[in-house]
DNA sequence: GAGAATCGTTCCACGGTGCTGAACACTTAT
DNA sequence: ATAAGTGTTCAGCACCGTGGAACGATTCTC
């Protein structure tokens, strides 16, 4: 399931934390059957991580702990990007009543840092912490265009062009074009690449020496994204909170 | 560092992963003195972390990966109060200025699962994620009253007493009765036995058979959290969330 | 109620595998 | 140029994680 030879207990711990999550909690037999091992080495494994407060036992059935809680946020604490950018999400979202987004990139894949929404903004499919290919988001193009030629060449070759939606871009020249005109615009959209329905506007968020750390973005039912709103307003504002979160990224 | 007999290689690739969230990201040697094993081995659990995506290398450095993030989100959704309290949670803010939290137990323990301040209120130690002992703050004894007779025993007999502060209640006697109190009131009130200059008020929340799933609470500097607004009018807001997160739990 | 089929847990012997220390290339100080 | 520091690779031995079978305890099914 995760890669081809590291170390076998290691792995196979971290197989059944995910099948947990997975299956929102599980007995032991159950987990067994769906990482496909014996029930005794699940159960053994199981123990080991319960002993670690990794997993709770509560009622007859194991769940993934929060101490997984302490380390993602000590995770999502170094890149510095988070603790400045949140509370200018939170302005956008006021501002424009849509959805607003923090992005970095890992292993070559676009993870969501931060989300947030005004009351009257789309139902959304994504969440904190989902790791999503990195060419079918506005948030994700713009990460990839500013990266430096030679990873953004390892990560394409990497993951390939999968189509999300009928929509995505799967053709490398294509995307090559548009990551140059996003370079000259500071400025990336989805027109539904990856959801129908939905489209979104991000520009990049880059430290002082020039390198992308990570994107913003805000994001919208297609009908409410449309005419100058879209191409003016809101590309104008993620752009000047973007300038903001760096101005205040390196004085931090 | 963690258990007495688990699998070696689980129980030491979580020492790994923490000591790397300890250091804020470490290179090889350096992780090897901290976690005392040699190079070659953290070497090996650096490689397997990596490909699994729980680690990051950069710079010649190695990072605590977002994947972490994927799943303490789904940990903390499956405790189900997160996404009914945390916006009732950032309504008590804007109402009170202070800081309000939500906190959970596990593994005898209390951990904060959500925190939200005002711009004027305390700067605060705590972060999500974080876990303290459940005897020293108002989140953690309201919980601790409202839980079963035998599991509190289990707790206290596995945890003892531990003193944080001057302040902190030592004396299975002395926390008995304060716990009696708690359970009349439905309020557990901390006057700086965590943290000096800190007091708070909490309330419990139940589910539907009557049993605690969490808490939440107000704190604020102790200059501020005096006379009728401590000793009345925040108690009643946050008793008040507590029935609103209730009712909405009950409907979800 | 008896029986079958679950469940979770415990045990032990075997074979595979994780551990180790030494040797490697490489950069940075001295 | 020497030395001390990195990170990485390799291979053999001891050990430890593995998995099958057997255990009680529940919960179904008839």
């Amino acid at each position: 399931m995760t890669g081809e030879n590291g170390i076998q207990a290691v792995d196979r711990a971290f197989d059944i934390v995910e099948s947990l999550t997975e299956l929102n909690g599980a007995g032991v037999s159950e987990l067994a059957r769906h990482v496909g091992l014996p029930k005794s080495t699940v159960h053994n494994h199981l123990n080991t991580l319960e002993r670690a407060e990794y997993v709770v036992h509560e009622d007859g059935e194991y769940r993934t702990g929060l101490k997984f809680l302490q380390i993602s946020e000590s995770a999502r604490n170094q890149h510095d990007l988070y603790q400045v950018a949140r509370p200018e999400v939170d302005q956008v979202v006021e501002k424009t009543g849509e959805i607003s987004a923090l992005m970095a990139e890992e292993h070559g894949r676009g993870v969501f840092i931060y989300r947030n929404r005004g009351s009257e903004a789309a139902r959304i499919d994504t969440c904190v912490g989902d790791r999503v290919p990195i060419h079918c988001t506005a948030l994700g193009k713009v990460i990839l265009a500013f990266l430096p030629e030679q990873r953004r060449q390892e990560i394409i070759d990497h993951h390939g062009l999968p189509a999300v939606n009928h929509n995505t871009i799967t053709d490398r020249d294509v995307l090559a074009q548009e990551l140059e005109t996003i370079r000259d615009e500071k400025i990336a959209y989805d027109d539904e690449e990856r959801l129908n329905g939905l489209r979104s506007v991000a520009a990049p968020i880059l430290d002082g020496s020039g390198s992308v750390i990570g994107s913003i973005s805000i994001a919208g039912p297609t009908h409410r994204m449309q005419g100058d709103r879209f191409q003016t307003e809101l590309p104008e504002i993620v752009l000047g909170t973007a300038n903001v979160i760096e101005l205040n990224h390196q004085h931090s």
